[in-house]
DNA sequence: ACACAAGTTGCGTGACGCGCACCTAGTGCG
DNA sequence: CGCACTAGGTGCGCGTCACGCAACTTGTGT
């Protein structure tokens, strides 16, 4: 994988990134999901500290900069499940790291309200979920056994478990929700992740 | 529900709209993924015979002209289910469902496989599928019987679905694969529809 | 200490999203 | 049968954005 120690440069760009993400965040939530268009690139970019110009490098799109600790987090799910113990049975470890990747912080209610009530930025943060599929993929393949080139398995449920996610986040953002996101996602990833992959018999 | 008879109107809005599309999806596969910038908006609207104006009164990016027929399958997902008879488990009336919805007309390679490809259309063909899980949810509550505001289980089952249908479009496209879309689909949507919900003993 | 690589910035350009006002065609009523 | 009404299509114009280009600044390796 890639190195988990970054030398200066790497750092100060994560910084940056960080910056730019959290400044958009912070003004489109104060912005409210109407206002979005109000938030201008340069006003991002200047909360930032940085110019316009630079934000370009970094961000193509407004939803991208405002989303950008969710696609940080979700790129991160992958090595989450790795790290779980191997004799773990797999939906133990899907819910076990799933609930200490997303609790580490729990999650900032407004941000998420504000992102999963605007669609550009609903359709953003989707996608940051995707690109955790492929990992995630990877991890239960290698967990399980399975071939992700012949079996299905592993990249559909790793699209699961991120809807899963998904859906147990707009469920706890909603008034009536009981009890803590960890819970909420716990119920969740349990409606779909099985113990074992479903099918040794039909072997060819 | 809408009515499944449109007038005059509705129809050559239909129309128009599936017109850009068709030939938003056209050009985009002419100039490939990597020339996808090089569509200007104004080229599909001439092509599909309206101003560019009103293409943009119909779609206010690229991505969304391109995956119109895409939205418009999704859109559909829901009463494809209902349209099963009631007696049948869930997951056979999943199954079958989805296979009649996406092979109707059998997928278009071309067209899949671009914008499977091009982040920009994969990201928005992504919301296509997402946008047809509420619907899909509210049918899968009505078959099962249970409440979408208590129980998690129709909206993650949903999204599960929404998954495995994606996986199982970007697997078809993948040179070594074998057999019908229709297969492949099946084989994916059972790795995480079950025939039934799963928590009736918990009952309160 | 020096050369190279990486990151940041200002500028300029082409395209896009959208509000506004006007025109045309489908619809419903007397 | 014709008339007012509504909804969709169009031309125009403005503000913003994404990106290429060419400098300048800062971290890295030898």
């Amino acid at each position: 994988m890639h190195d988990d120690v970054m030398d200066l440069r790497a750092r100060n760009k994560q910084s940056t990134r960080e910056a730019i993400g959290h400044a958009a965040l912070r003004l489109a939530i104060e912005h409210g999901p109407h206002g979005l268009a109000l938030v201008r690139v340069h006003d991002i970019a200047t909360a930032a500290g940085v110019s316009a110009r630079t934000y370009n490098n970094y961000f193509s799109s407004r939803a991208e900069a405002i989303c950008a600790f969710q696609a940080d987090q979700a790129a991160r799910a992958g090595q989450a499940l790795r790290a779980r113990p191997a004799d773990e049975p797999l939906d133990q470890a899907v819910i076990a790291a799933m609930i200490e990747l997303y609790t580490d912080p729990e999650p900032d209610k407004a941000g998420l309200s504000m992102i999963m009530s605007t669609p550009e930025l609903a359709g953003e943060a989707l996608k940051a979920f995707t690109m955790a599929e492929g990992p995630l993929a990877e991890a239960i393949a290698a967990r399980t056994g399975t071939d992700p080139a012949r079996d299905l398995f592993p990249a559909v449920t790793a699209a699961a478990i991120a809807g899963a996610i998904r859906v147990a986040g707009r469920h706890w953002l909603e008034p009536g929700s009981t009890g803590s996101f960890a819970a909420v996602l716990r119920g969740a990833l349990s409606c779909v992740v099985p113990a074992a992959p479903p099918a040794p018999p039909q072997d060819r």
